[in-house]
Formats: C-alpha cells, sequence, structure tokens
DNA sequence: ACTTAAACCGACCGCTCAGTCGGTAACTAT
DNA sequence: ATAGTTACCGACTGAGCGGTCGGTTTAAGT
C-alpha cells in the first residue's frame, strides 16, 4: 500500500503546505503556483503527483483535515469520564489555539463548508463526511453520558449536539472578527451554563 | 441627494442581481461578466456606474445587506416586550426563510465574513460594522430586558449577544448541509432550553 | 434642427490561472 | 554499461478574468 517513501514524503509536503494556504487565503483565491512557490516547485511536480488541483484538496481532506478533525475534536471525548467536563476541554483547547491564530481543525471544516457549499458538489460530500462523523461520536458521547448518569434522562441528545456544533462553528467565524479572546471568554461562560441544563439533576440529595 | 432615477433604477438593478450570484456562489467565484450576462447588460454600463468589482461589492453591502440585517434582525427586537420572545421569532423566522433557500441576510453576513477574513480588509471593515451594529443590538436589547424584568438579574448581557450570535451563523453554516429542517428543528429547541437559563427567576411566588 | 451630456455598447488589453508536454536527471535492476 | 522507471523541470497553451476606451444611442434643453 505504501509506494515508494519518496512519493510519499513529496506528497506530504506539499499537502501540509496547501493545506496551509487554502486555510489562510481559501481554496479559489490560492493557485497552484502559490503553492509550489512556497515549496520551491514546479508544475511538472504537482501534476505527476496529483490530477488536478481538485484532487489535490480531497486528498488533503481525507489524509490531513480529517485526521485532525478526529484528534482535535473526537479522540479527546473517549473514555467513560463526564461527557460535559471532556466536551468544554475540548472547545476550550481548540478555541485557545484559535486565539494564537494557529490552525484550528475545526475552524478550518467551517470555513471550507462555507467556501464550497453549493458551488462544488464532490467537495462538498467529503466535507459533509467529515462533519456526519463529527456529529455521529457527539451523538454517542453523549448517549454514553446519559447511560453512565452523568447526564439527564430527560436529554435529546441529538439536539444537543447539533447545537454544540452550531454554536462552535459560529464562534469561529465571529473570533474572526474582532477580540476573539474576549469573544472566547464570553462563549465559555455561556457554554457552561448551558451545560448545567443537561447534566443529570441530583433531585435526592 | 438622488441621482436621476433612471440611474437609481440601473444601478439598484445590477446590485440586486449582484448580491444574489454572490450569495450562491461567492464573490471570488462570480465575475462581473457573470452578473452582466444574467441583466442582458454589458461592461461599458458596468463601469459607467461602478469604480470596480469592489466598489460595486461595497455598495451592495452597504445598499442592501445593512438594510436587510436591520429589518430582519434588528427592527424586529423593538418595544418592551419580553426579549426572549422576540429573538426567538426573530431567529425562527429567519432560519425558516433559509430552510426554503431564500436568502437569508444574517447567513449571506456570514458566508461573506469567512470568505473575505484574512483576503481583504476594505471589505471586511464594512462587513464588521454591520456584525457589531446587530451585536450593540442585541446587547441593549437584552439590557433593557433585564430592566423591566424579563431577564435574570445577574445575567451577562454581552456574553449572551455573542452566545446567541455564535449560534445562529453556527446553524446556518450547518444547515446548508444535510436536513435543514431537522436542524433547524433541534436547535431552536436547544435554544428555548437555554432562554430558561436566562430568564428572571421567580423566587417569589 | 442643433447641442450636450448621460447611458450604454462591445472589442480589446494585460494578466492570471489550471493544465499540458517534451525533455532531463537520478535511481534501480539486470 | 545499459535500459527502464520514477521524479521532476519549466516553457507553453488557451480560457477567463478585471478593467479600458473609442464610439453609439437616447433624451432633454434651447
Amino acid at each position: 500500500m505504501d509506494k515508494s517513501l519518496k512519493r510519499m514524503a513529496t506528497m506530504q509536503r506539499m499537502q501540509a503546505k496547501g493545506l496551509e494556504l487554502f486555510y489562510s487565503k481559501g481554496y479559489y483565491n490560492t493557485s497552484v503556483d502559490d503553492v509550489l512557490k512556497e515549496l520551491s516547485m514546479s508544475k511538472g511536480a504537482f501534476y505527476y503527483h496529483f490530477d488536478s488541483k481538485e484532487d489535490f484538496f480531497i486528498q488533503i481532506v481525507q489524509n490531513l483535515l480529517a485526521r485532525k478533525v478526529y484528534s482535535t475534536l473526537i479522540e479527546p471525548l473517549e473514555g467513560h469520564d463526564d461527557p460535559i467536563v471532556k466536551i468544554s476541554q475540548c472547545f476550550e483547547d481548540a478555541l485557545e489555539t484559535a486565539v494564537h491564530n494557529e490552525m484550528d481543525f475545526g475552524c478550518i471544516l467551517s470555513n471550507f463548508l462555507s467556501e464550497f457549499n453549493g458551488r462544488n458538489e464532490t467537495i462538498m460530500k467529503h466535507l459533509n463526511d467529515i462533519l456526519s462523523i463529527w456529529e455521529v461520536n457527539l451523538v454517542f458521547t453523549l448517549q454514553k453520558g446519559k447511560f453512565n448518569g452523568h447526564l439527564d434522562r430527560h436529554v435529546d441528545c441529538e439536539a444537543v449536539a447539533t447545537y454544540l456544533m452550531s454554536s462552535y462553528f459560529g464562534i469561529r467565524t465571529l473570533m474572526a472578527g474582532t477580540s476573539p479572546s474576549a469573544r472566547k471568554y464570553r462563549f465559555m461562560g455561556q457554554l457552561k451554563q448551558y451545560f448545567k441544563l443537561i447534566e443529570a439533576k441530583n433531585i435526592t440529595a
């Protein structure tokens, strides 16, 4: 399955730089030549490894974005602890990287969803795949939390997942504007208020 | 202040079609010729009325987007009734138009914020102006609600506004993907749960 | 009828972009 | 050494873009 190591290494380099530029300048606003210039490589090298700009992007989505979303937004939720604590921490960490202008992979996903929506069916399909993996895992984590007695029995896990994803994507759009760290602080405060609603009620002392 | 009526009418037509195309295909993915083709007009007409594509877009933002955001997201909040009821209804209405694939101006704003972030300072400034007008009015509405006894005294109005804007922008990104009406339903349910947190507590019966 | 200016036309320019192609260097197998 | 394959080079093509400009139409004023 692994082609020659050299090939893999080159493709990795190209994809990493590609993601960086596509994220910061947008897909349609980044030319293949922009990527190649930063890598001091030639058109020939690019089209030797990839069929087209679109193919290049899709491979980036599958090889880099999907893995990173998994490792930053899904993996941290594993285990049997209180899902509220883990989701809070997970969002906190993700938004903190966003404050420092590093690549926040949830934000990347959200940006690309906006950029390709209604413009490129093929790419949207791949992005929506990642989105639904996140959604499924969030729902699963919440259900497990309910089963383990961390969440209130009446909680609608699908709805909570939708709401959490919404607020996360939205705060990233807002933070891109002005005063990101103040907005992050306010957001996390309200998120924790919201979490109080769905945590298990200690009706019996 | 009003130039000749003909001039105004033509510019209006161009701007309306421009917004429609920029919204559905994105700014960078829509050429001036695309707009002109749909209007059966010529390059000359376009550059007679507008300095550049960017100038054209900024005028659209100021003349159409700003007004529409105001009339759909801000004006409905006026008055002295319970802000929770009004904000709920306002979001409900905006998301309903979104379900039917009509132009939802909050969504347009959110999309453009994503598209121009880090790519065009000038345009971002105009978009952020609209955003902060919305924010200021939300905060004001909430504070008034607190004063009128509809909201709990301990509510942090800035934080609630940030949280509301986040969730609204986010749900629009999500709804663009799959099953918009199911997501809208789940979202509104959780939003109403959240509102229970900030409404005035009837501690005294 | 003549003048004038606003409104509009569309060929054209310079440039950027995705993608092509004939060539070459480096490595590997025999 | 030779042949074949992989990896890479960079000039080039053709389409599409934003923007220009000389010219034409329309309508109002006199």
